[in-house]
DNA sequence: TTATTTTATTTTGCATGCAAAGTAAGTGTG
DNA sequence: CACACTTACTTTGCATGCAAAATAAAATAA
């Protein structure tokens, strides 16, 4: 049987399987925040640039077009940012949070050191090592998607 | 600001990107086969072990419960695979590759060589660190599910 | 054996991820 | 200025992922 074709053999399998976890591991330590993974994606994103386009929020969080219209429109319900045209060029939308969307900064705080609780055994070089490595596979896919 | 919350600091965040990426790397590829990354996945697992349980299916590829039904479902009414009860615990289904499914196999054969083209700039001795790193990482989620 | 509990799988409701089509509003060309 | 082309977003249709509730059947307890 080919080694190839095993299951256990395929990296994507994992990081399938990781990026599940990591999201199930969220969801209840942002539960108290009211807010999905994504839309926690995108508020951390916002907390570091707030007033960008959507276009930019698109590169920043990689999260897709069409989902990032459901996001934004559910984090506006929730009075955590609003949505403006631009002046200049009204195909452009501006995104900005308001007190609340700022405020819950402070409430998601402590939720990356409770995740990072849940990673004990990793050692500190070995968490490095996996950043690099994962920052490298990503510019292989990045390469790719120029051709 | 705290670096704790930037986006670019967080590893969860890789995983997400770097998963999406897959899928989307697997998907044209996949289209020839006529399946999706996780019907991939479920044909794999039924190579590998054929006329096993549902329940030993989700345990091998760890895709959701609720999807694999409707995944299942698809893939039987592609002809790729047929859903028997247990003879001795009707709770129980058994999933059988068709000859049509068992041949697909033949088909997906180049699919994994195919994506490693796509890694190229990874040399061997990374992707095998890298590996190294994921299953650990993924001990992590395990052993903290168990409390 | 009957009632209770556990197990295997499906169903439901909600939130994306993705490709492709659709819109509206700028840009560039002749 | 009129037409073609490009952009920035939104919409649509389909396929999951996930938690929680619902089913059906087996195992256990009383």
């Amino acid at each position: 049987m080919s080694e190839l074709l095993k299951l256990e053999n395929q990296l994507c399998h994992r990081f399938y399987t990781l990026s599940n976890a990591f999201t199930r591991a969220y969801r209840p330590l942002l539960k108290a925040l009211d807010i999905t993974y994504p839309q926690y994606i995108t508020l951390m994103a916002l907390w570091e640039a707030n007033n960008i386009t959507i276009a930019e929020l698109l590169e920043r969080t990689a999260i897709d077009g069409g989902a990032m219209t459901l996001i934004l429109k559910k984090l506006n319900e929730k009075q955590f940012l609003t949505i403006e045209k631009d002046e200049h060029d009204k195909r452009v939308k501006r995104v900005m949070l308001t007190e609340e969307g700022k405020s819950k900064k402070q409430m998601a705080q402590d939720v990356p050191s409770q995740m990072l609780c849940k990673l004990e055994g990793m050692s500190h070089e070995e968490s490095v090592q996996l950043r690099y490595l994962l920052d490298k596979l990503g510019s292989c896919f990045n390469a790719d998607e120029q051709r």
